[in-house]
DNA sequence: TTGACACCAGGAATGGTTCCTATTAATTTG
DNA sequence: CAAATTAATAGGAACCATTCCTGGTGTCAA
């Protein structure tokens, strides 16, 4: 069960890990992909894809999906929530910073063995709300 | 802003949500689809579609989207949250008993204009774990 | 009656993501 | 080091829930 695969370091993925560190941003496969692409011009959109899997399956880095909206990652596995803008899709860090922004997490609700939560706020970014109001 | 487009009361759109509401489950639209065709068997899929997101526009029922999943539909719209399977998709309702299950909703965060938050439990149903045991 | 338009059925298009295949190359083993 | 093993790659096709498009219909108000 907690046998993990063999990993191989290529350029690759070690690349992909580099610049999603040195963001700050939470990109999506295809920005990460383009900014990849200046140092690997011959990677291919599907390697960016397997890898940003792989490393989040490894618990490396963080991945967010949305419905209807591209999946973002993050380098920083450290505890914290997000608000994203219902306009544009930008994503900013929360850090509780106090009890009650947590949660309670039963061990088990309706028969269910829950595993996890994800607590998300939405809501308007700064710049779409100078935008919105003309 | 607050100007509600003029709705048609249509037999599609009254079917619609008449089956949904007497679903106790979590319905996508496609098994919706496969229900109310019973009884409007020259409905499309696209109508299914396009009534149960006017529905929520409205606020009549809830949708809830998942990424890499199909978006459920629920006709009740009372405070809730829901517990999703990773398994097998299914969902069930959970009724917050006490007050800590209820996160803190700031009205403001990272320069954001919070418009709302999204809880979501996730784990292995009932049936799942039994299946998954051999 | 007539104009306006919300809505419909049917089907094509969309687009993020995954999958497929032949090839390459990282790692292990002898 | 050489050979064997097989994870990983590039490129592109496939997937599929959802949305969009088109031509036509039904309803309402004036």
């Amino acid at each position: 069960m907690a046998i993990t695969k063999l990993r191989r370091n290529t350029p690759q993925r070690r690349v992909i890990l580099e610049e999603l560190c040195l963001l700050k941003s939470h990109p999506t496969a295809a920005e990460l992909y383009a900014i990849v692409r200046k140092r690997l011009p011959r990677i291919s959109l599907g390697t960016v894809y397997r890898n940003l899997e792989v490393l989040h399956e490894d618990g490396v880095i963080d991945k967010m999906e949305f419905a209807g909206a591209e999946s973002r990652f993050d380098g920083n596995t450290e505890l914290h929530y997000h608000v994203r803008c219902t306009e544009c899709g930008r994503i900013e860090d929360i850090f509780p910073l106090d009890w009650e922004q947590t949660p309670a997490q039963p061990a088990e609700l309706a028969g269910f063995q829950v595993t996890g939560y994800r607590l998300e706020y939405f809501g308007i970014c700064p710049d779409c709300r100078i935008r919105l109001a003309h």
